[in-house]
DNA sequence: AGCTTCCGTATGAACGATAAAAATGAGGTT
DNA sequence: AACCTCATTTTTATCGTTCATACGGAAGCT
């Protein structure tokens, strides 16, 4: 039996080396290291021997001495946003814990650096890139016409992103959400509830995340053959909830308003159920209303919302990131890389705020606002 | 007068090191590096022309073989925790871009890892602290018998924590919310606008941050000499949008319902306003309510919120964690550094949820329950 | 026996930087 | 002239690891 030795000694007085391991075992430092790297290279014999010792002493290789040797950090570099927005915070929070545990699978880590604007990341991004800090950077919340990926593609920094600009998008590699699809699954979603004349609340124009949102609920409507009786239910305005009351209440109080609502997102639809509220509606009753970005929020009020596969994107994204240092830091002879170009779908998670309506009668018979 | 050297060549082939620099301006590699750590040990001709050869080859120091030479690697770990409720992902995104700012200035930077649980943290900070990958750690949402402090501290890992334990704050470093003050500040508010009985939606027992939000609430009441009439105007749940819906609705529909109420979360108070607009009354002009954390939710909604200052906690924690990895590494011979013991106070933001009554007639005659 | 082949292990040289010590040389002192 | 001082620069050693190569010895082949 072998004796306590292990919980022996809690705290190390300076850090266990190679050498110590492989003096105490009494092989050199490399048989050590290929005890580690490369077992299979070791007689079963040594190995176990150096293994106990391993163990014995508490020895970790250094991880300094490993990135500078191999000339790869093994560390990702990673924006963080100040929070504004409350689904800036939960979508930020997502993303990075999703390149966090992605990255630690393969033993990569995500390094967090703020800046002031993307001029400024781009700078950083560079800075760290050329001291040697990451093996590449991870950008998100891209823009069409996005300056990063250019300015990152011209310093030979590897990146990739989560989202696309609007040209050279074959130039390198990103995976983004179909925010077009995800409003198009909530409008079938509510079609296929009876559901005819469907609004939609949305951002102002300019933003391609809006837009794609936008031409989602367009071409959806389009393809029912709905478009004629509700193209006039499209609204638009700035993403805050008081904005996304006053944009619903001026539907409702139209003639012919909607049974249903397609929000851009969360923020806006948090505003329209208060506007329902005050219509004495009843959401998912009355009226069916669906977000965008399933927030924590969504989950609280039931609002029915269309949920971005964030998760995954950071999965995709990481996994790609590794695939292209290792690439780079490998042989040269290789083929390049084919970079990484990959469009998610978003899901709807129904809730009460549209689930009910389909045991209700159908919703036209109710859904006629009671004014005051 | 110089030729544009400098935008020549954009992309590296691969990265220029202090040998190079020094080969091109003709003095030895010391010396580039005084040139850059210790200035004023250079002439001052040898300095410019150094400076000017860096320039021109866009040298960066490698920060990976500096914390080998330093053993000092210049990262901060710190957990990600998947996000759950809306609080913990705005409250941990304001965390953790707090800390990278604060450490960047001192060239340090925030690495993510992931894990479990906290034995699994605890176990993941320690190997990455013998392994040489962090200097040390940061921990947050501490509870008060936390097994993190004390494994750490066996293990000898340098941390400094967001929240206390229960004993032995004096052992290590920390910086800590006055939650109790929180609770305390809004309830002086409210009495400030005339406000008698004031009720308190919380969390169930057992959580200290809870638990003191409730003690705050207490006490204040108790030094307002309101105790007596509001005593039973405590009511405890889960920390969810649909708990607090329920226990205002609760309050609200007792005799002698309260005219403002302070509630433990966000979550909680989105969902007690939801119960007064249900009861047709308006919040702010019928009854008061102020949320705890401030988040984005709570600027939507007028929210009054009392706002923890997570930044300030950030900077001070990070700070602390400086000045503790540079003492370590430091001569040995200087006295041990006092640890943090920081206790700091939240500040109550003021919005339509509570402000206007200050202009109402007493809140009592208004602030009866319209039932159906 | 002498040759190659292969396996397991050991040695030296990086990786890129810096601390500490040694060398250089100009100027001043005795 | 011999010696010391000081500012400046170079040399040497080291941080902990791994790559490339070398080495010794057992087995296989001619």
């Amino acid at each position: 039996m072998t004796a306590g030795f292990r919980d022996a000694r809690p705290s190390f007085a300076r850090s266990v080396t190679i050498s110590d391991v492989a003096e105490a075992a009494g092989v050199s430092r490399q048989t050590v290291s290929n005890v580690l790297n490369a077992p299979d290279r070791v007689r079963a014999e040594t190995r176990e021997r150096v293994t106990r010792v391993i163990a014995d002493l508490g020895y970790h290789p250094n991880h300094m001495a490993r990135s500078l040797r191999a000339s790869s950090p093994r560390l990702i570099g990673c924006r963080i946003l100040p929070v504004h927005a409350e689904t800036v915070a939960a979508i930020q929070d997502r993303f990075l814990h999703a390149l966090a545990e992605a990255g630690q699978e393969c033993d990569h880590h995500v390094l967090l650096f703020t800046a002031e604007d993307v001029a400024a990341e781009t700078e950083r991004c560079t800075a760290l890139w050329r001291a040697g800090a990451v093996s590449g950077v991870v950008l998100y919340d891209i823009t069409p016409d996005d300056p990063r990926v250019g300015r990152l593609t011209a310093s030979g920094v590897p990146f990739t992103a989560f989202g696309r600009t609007a040209v050279s998008t074959e130039q390198y590699s990103w995976a983004d959400v179909d925010n077009a699809a995800g409003t198009a699954s909530a409008i079938d979603h509510l079609v296929a509830a009876g559901h005819r004349r469907i609004g939609f609340l949305g951002w102002l124009e300019g933003s391609s995340v809006g837009d794609a949102r936008a031409r989602g609920w367009l071409t959806a409507m389009d393809r029912h053959g709905l478009l004629a009786e509700s193209h006039r239910l499209d609204v638009r305005g700035e993403d805050t909830t008081s904005s996304g009351t006053r944009l619903m209440t001026e539907l409702l109080d139209r003639p012919g308003p909607p049974t249903a609502v397609v929000v851009a997102t969360d923020t806006l639809a948090v505003g329209a159920l208060q506007a329902v509220r005050d219509h004495g509606l009843i959401p998912g009753r009355d009226i069916a209303v669906v977000g965008f970005d399933d927030s924590p929020a969504a989950t609280a009020l039931g609002l029915s919302s269309v949920r971005q596969p964030i998760e995954e994107v950071g999965r995709l994204v990481m996994a790609e990131m590794l695939r292209l240092t290792d690439r780079t830091s490998g042989a040269d002879g290789e083929p390049p890389a084919e970079p990484l170009h990959r469009l998610l779908t978003p899901e709807l998670v129904v809730r009460t705020s549209s689930a009910p309506l389909l045991s209700s009668p159908p919703p036209d018979a109710t859904a006629q606002p009671l004014r005051a």
